[in-house]
DNA sequence: GTTGTAGAGATTGTCAACAATCGGGCTAAC
DNA sequence: GTTAGCCCGATTGTTGACAATCTCTACAAC
């Protein structure tokens, strides 16, 4: 439902210029408006959203700690260019932080949470049934599968890190490379598996079972890029 | 070694004015030198490290991010303050992630960085051996043997989670109970086991091992703390 | 006595100008 | 022809002043 917007001041208006700048600057970096790995001016941008430096500067800054911008001191920032080894260095991360989600979720989700957690699967097998196009699919839908139980883990720390830092990247990635994940069967029917897990408050099992729907989707774009890489090689010679 | 500098701004001066008055900040803040749960003000701090607000608020901003410093809009910035909650969140999110630092230390770490892991721990036993007096051990030596694993992941994007953001705040909450984990000779005998584990490149092994490690450190937090709060309410009667 | 409102003071947010630093291009020497 | 050094333009870092917002206190109305 709300996974396209995960944070709270992306719609709402935030209370200050620089919340505002910062929000609009990281959907334009996130959405590949501004190119990956090009460099940003801060006059520039200034001008371009209407602001001085100094609340850029402090959007530029929020962007930087969440690594989708890199600074150099007295040369100047330039748009985060995700690799492929950045992207596993992510999922191994997502990983471990998803798996004790899914563990912590099965202890601690409430009725309701769970309750909602079922619809969003029925909402997906219903889109999976009536067509083909699995696009909206695995690019919103299964973030928010996701985002339910990692919020469901009532941990705010572990929140923070994935939704708040870790999952701008995963989203910027998806753009870059317009991919969408080709195996939406499985992850859908892995998905209810590990609900199944939580709904029986199994948090080991959950654990388990999130730990390998990542590992998998990990290894599948490890596969891709295999391929990749070897048609590349091809075509050079 | 180098346990007591994490960061590489933290001694060696940085390039820019925000980039010390961070660093010098962070410190006062972690050693509790600024009291946690404290009002700090702009200009105050300002004048206190001899510098404008401009790189000032810079400085905040990064600690904001770390979750050091919380800063609401038009109101000012106070000094994070610990809660029990907050630490067992902490314990959980290290136990996910340096579980699997561990499993990936045991995978990449090169020979000479399991070589170094070895002195430490040798250190380590020399020291406990000579004196009862644990509280280096327990405070800068463990953090270093756990920094060391982190690093021997060979992921940047897990060290970055860890030892740039987290471990700031388990230093500070160390700082501010004076807690020393009562429980050394334990700590370093599973310290032992799981390089074993990594020097016989067993990552599923490491992993557990580690997780493990930390969830007792978390458990036995969990009792003192329950002990503390039964403790508290028997004096107030 | 309580509640609501208005104003003063202080603090933060924003801006535009100034200073410090870096990269690129030119010249000159070998 | 290559390389070392220097200068210039451009960009970022820093500063102090101004504007917007909040909190606290005092006072008045109920």
């Amino acid at each position: 439902m709300s996974a396209a917007s995960p944070d709270s001041l992306s719609q709402n208006q935030a209370r200050t210029l620089a919340d505002r700048v910062f929000a609009r600057l990281q959907d334009d970096i996130v959405r590949g408006e501004i190119p990956p790995g090009s460099k940003v001016s801060e006059t520039e941008l200034a001008t371009r959203y209407g602001v001085s430096r100094g609340p850029l500067r402090e959007a530029i800054r929020r962007l930087e700690s969440r690594k989708l911008l890199e600074r150099v001191a007295h040369v100047g920032t330039r748009v985060a260019s995700l690799s492929f080894d950045d992207l596993i260095e992510i999922y191994h991360v997502r990983e471990a932080l998803e798996g004790m989600a899914a563990r912590l979720a099965a202890e601690c989700m409430t009725k309701a949470e769970v309750r909602g957690l079922l619809d969003v699967l029925d909402q997906h097998e219903q889109q999976q049934d009536l067509r083909e196009d699995t696009a909206y699919f695995q690019r919103e839908g299964d973030l928010d599968f996701h985002y339910r139980i990692i919020q469901g883990s009532h941990n705010a720390t572990l929140s923070q890190m994935l939704i708040g830092e870790l999952y701008h990247l995963v989203r910027m990635y998806r753009y870059q490379f317009s991919t969408v994940a080709n195996r939406p069967q499985k992850a859908l029917n892995e998905h209810r598996r590990i609900l199944e897990a939580i709904e029986s408050r199994d948090g080991e099992m959950a654990e388990l079972l999130m730990r390998r729907h990542i590992s998998s989707a990990r290894k599948n774009i490890e596969t891709q890029y295999a391929a990749h890489k070897a048609e590349n090689l091809k075509s050079d010679q």
